[in-house]
DNA sequence: GGGCGGCATTGATACCGATCAATCAGCCAG
DNA sequence: CTGGCTGATTGATCGGTATCAATGCCGCCC
């Protein structure tokens, strides 16, 4: 998932597999704070998220990290890069996954049409990823933080009673280090949201949307 | 071409097509200021670059703009995603591509090598936009101006006498929206780097690189 | 040659977000 | 329940980059 340019509510429908028939390796399941792979790691697999959180990151040799993307139901990950994992990826939300084998990418010859699905994907994360520059470079941190609730709106957002319920499983830290920010602005746009009325935060994995339209303007930039 | 971390330095070597052989369409010739295509045009080519340099952009509705990518020669631009472009693209210098059909990328039966290498080329470039995703949300101005310095100067810097230089075909303004800078910034970065005797400014668009080691050392996040 | 226009540079200042530091809240172990 | 640990929040301050403005540079056209 990245933060892309918000267009209209997205379905938020169901996850099914990109064939559910006969596709070779059967789901896996993965427990929160397990690695699929790291950096450098060679690609076998890719996946497809079905249910939970993946986090993709990378590292700096000082320390500083960006975490690339995150993992929801829909997503695929583990596009090799010279037969390569050019990312670490850790398990967030205990997930269901379907793997592919990175041979299904590569050449068609197996399962064409599952070689169809699984480049088309790879064309959409050019796309989305090219949207996230836009975020990355040019938004300030109200944009980037509104942005990036809308997105996890559309995405998972569950209607509760009249407003919209967001989880966030991934820590402040790991908000602001997809964002290009740090965990403190992070918090800070917290509360301004909460105090603006425009969110309200249950607990500290979960905003309720009180304002949605107000939020979505925010992310576009309109200043109030 | 991406801000990507800097490896060791590559070969810049002349750029021969995928297949010199009866590729389809020739070789088109484009002079600098035309447009290859509109983001929402649909995708009818591919072009890899074998001389000049291109310019990706993304605009905002208020005006705010990111350059997504500059295309130099080696570089494939116009991946599609559901079939469309997803950029303006237009040339900076006077530019020979080689054009591949979009249908060369998305299925393999014409001619399954090209297919190959261009599905290879949209998974490196996934794997550099990673990369430069940390450039844009972790590093400093002058980080980003070295580095961008040093990625030039590996993919076209020439030797001249005990320097090397590199043209810088695009105007402040453009390095600034790559960089998620403004011009002023960029301008002022330029300038520290002149008076630290690192770089020097030949004329607006050639810089030589006085001391490539202290360059790769900022680039890199060091306290010089 | 002279003037104009666009881009780059430089300067002064503002402000956003980073940094450093001090609680605070939740959670688990004992 | 209590203490300690981890992550989140809040506060105070600093600094880097943006912003606003003036000037400089250069090419181009009359």
């Amino acid at each position: 998932m990245y933060v892309t340019i918000p267009t209209q509510p997205s379905a938020n429908a169901d996850v099914t597999p990109l064939r559910n028939a006969h596709t070779i390796p059967a789901e896996a399941r993965l427990k929160a704070g397990s690695y699929l792979y790291f950096e450098g790691d060679s690609v076998v697999w890719l996946y497809q998220v079905i249910t939970g959180v993946l986090r993709l990151t990378r590292m700096l040799e000082d320390g500083r990290r960006q975490v690339i993307s995150f993992g929801y139901p829909g997503d695929i990950v583990g596009f090799p890069s010279d037969g390569l994992h050019h990312t670490d990826c850790d398990v967030l939300v205990t997930a269901r996954l379907q793997p592919y084998r990175r041979s299904n990418l590569e050449c068609g010859d197996g399962d064409p049409e599952l070689h169809q699905k699984l480049l088309q994907a790879a064309l959409r994360e050019i796309s989305a990823m090219q949207d996230h520059f836009m975020m990355l470079g040019r938004k300030s941190a109200i944009e980037k933080v509104a942005s990036f609730i809308c997105v996890l709106s559309d995405r998972v957002g569950r209607d509760c009673g009249a407003y919209r319920h967001v989880e966030l499983p991934m820590s402040r830290t790991d908000i602001a280090d997809f964002l290009g920010l740090t965990t403190e602005t992070v918090s800070r746009t917290f509360t301004q949201l909460r105090k603006s009325k425009i969110i309200a935060i249950d607990n500290i994995h979960t905003v309720i949307i009180l304002r949605p339209t107000a939020l979505l303007a925010l992310s576009l930039g309109d200043r109030e």
